[in-house]
DNA sequence: GATGAATGAGACTTCATTCAT
DNA sequence: CATGAATGAAGTCTCATTCAT
């Protein structure tokens, strides 16, 4: 064990941390584009040079930032689905977190399914990886639902693609709304609707 | 008859259409900020002096090309909606419609879909104004059919949010797929999990 | 005697005319490089091409509205000296002519007195040689006085330079101020203290 | 001791000065719209980017550019003004001041007398202000000489407009002209011309 | 003669990136 | 390591001028 790491290294990770932070607060706010290094230079309470000493570009940046949030995002669900063994469950858990956490952390979602989306072709490999690991995550499930006969089959495929999208829906208005009213009340409903689809919770 | 009478008003008008044909692929390829007025310009086959003729600036040629592929797809839409009596068969025809048109101008799907979204604060307005429109009228449909006793009663806010979002994941990552398998192979199965969601189409 | 001049140079000339009074309005107002050809157009109740047929460019249309301009003043001047045969009397009246005449045509001043001198380099000369031909006057009347012994000897080249400077300036805060005095007003004052300046007017 | 401590400081004020010295010179030379800011980055030996860090716009840097000359104007006149008591004798060397300076800085004279009037209405006020606290000044020596008989009473708001009137126009036109004899020379005349105006020297 | 759509050179300005201090 | 001044490529927009209709 390591108990003291060097203090070199702690005060970089800790302005590298400081920049992300500051880089998800600008590009939530005002778009890839639209934001400047400077800005988050100045968020940060670095200078331009800070920066450039800890990321080679701007791109740089915003995909790291990705990279972070994603790792959170995915860790935050893990948690939650380890700890379910049905796989309806698993899944329900998992959408579950992810409401969670976007719902306490709006920057957040406008980060992956905002600005994201509009930063550029550049940008949309890694964007599609992260939501086709979601993506697969949930055929996965569906998968094992079928196979072990807790809902009729179904094209598992379309079916993961289409919750995915009624959830990034569902939190994108609310994201993109001026005075939205909280995450958790709306998400029983999806949830209700969600499962209804794939022939459970029969009327 | 004369064909040619408003002579000058005909030119403008088509320079104005060329205009909007070059900025709706050079945005869709390209992105809405990464686009620049000299490529439209030359996709037009004019001049950048000649596009500010036409427009005030660039976000005027984003928003009018908006405009103008919104009032397409609705027209579309609207059709297809005409025919039908049945809320029901009303929504169905109506995706189906955005379905075949999307499917069939894949940048259209890129500049709802993708473009649009990161383009900047600016056009959110807009572009939720074009979105919520698609999602009232599924809402109403839905209302009616629960007063028609047709489905049993469901949360129709969040359905047609639901139904909009899954739509749109499913024509988004075909549209920026490298490969994409048709639309219309896709989506009678996105049907089939619209339909069991509000309890029709049970097992 | 030509009673009817043909009814196209007619037509012509009005065109012209109104293309120039478009043009003092317009300069007057905004100064000749933030003048755009479309405001003299639109200002003139024609159409850029319409310009560009009467003139070669913006900057001939200038040159010759100074040129009209100038010749109505030295008009106006030419009538009232005419009408005198002292040499002081001449310049007296010169002087009054001048203020009278700008006094009722306010952007004439602003033609003259501001706008004309930053336009550029290119109309230095073309000012230079309007105002040298009055400085030129008024030496030409003083040294006239002084060979009469109407006043004691001096140096009129820069008496002529001096009292030119000083009626500047009071027509020039005159035409840059918001609300101004007439300028009849002042012009006692002024004569009062440009006549004792050469000897005249003894206290 | 420590000469070098304020750095940065230093470069970046030395920067800024070399950017107003190359500004003086390509503003007099070209005038105000003529003038590109990439004249004024070449002349500087910097670039344009370096020109946006120490001025917001091409309007700031000519606004700096009079505030800087106005400043140096005052400080000259200043000096020699505070070394009279008589309120003739004050104007007097404040005119010599001023002759002295714009006699030996040539683009001074035309950056306030040419180009600063045809820059723009957005520089009226700011030159307007310069000039009418010369004006002022003179009005105020004018009162107090009355006020000690030293002349007969007149017009002092008048009498100073036309001083300046004058003197601007004598230094104007020496500015302009092609090969113009030393303004020293020619001041002398002007200055008997003037005092003579108030009822000074008698003939 | 007149119109106004079209052109294109060139202006100002921004900002990601570099580098001397 | 950090700073911020400096760079320069690139972008948006303007407008004097031309020319087909």
């Amino acid at each position: 064990m390591e108990p003291s790491v060097p203090v070199r290294q702690d005060r970089a990770v800790t302005r590298q941390e400081r920049i992300l932070d500051a880089a998800l607060d600008v590009f939530a706010a005002h778009g890839y584009q639209q934001a400047t290094v400077d800005d988050i230079a100045s968020t940060a309470r670095t200078s331009k040079g800070g920066i450039y000493f800890h990321f080679p570009g701007k791109d740089a940046i915003f995909l790291a930032l990705l990279d972070r949030s994603a790792g959170l995002l995915l860790a935050r669900v893990g948690e939650r689905v380890g700890a379910e063994t049905d796989p309806i469950a698993k899944v329900d858990s998992a959408l579950l977190a992810l409401v969670r956490t976007f719902g306490s952390h709006r920057s957040l979602a406008r980060l992956f399914l905002v600005e994201a989306r509009g930063a550029g072709p550049q940008f949309h490999s890694c964007l599609a990886d992260v939501q086709s690991r979601f993506v697969a995550f949930l055929k996965q499930q569906f998968d094992e639902a079928v196979n072990q006969n807790l809902v009729p089959p179904f094209d598992t495929e379309v079916a993961s693609q289409a919750w995915f999208g009624a959830l990034n829906q569902v939190v994108t208005s609310w994201a993109l709304a001026d005075r939205p009213r909280p995450l958790d009340e709306t998400y029983p409903h999806l949830r209700a609707l969600l499962l209804r689809s794939i022939g459970l919770l029969a009327p």
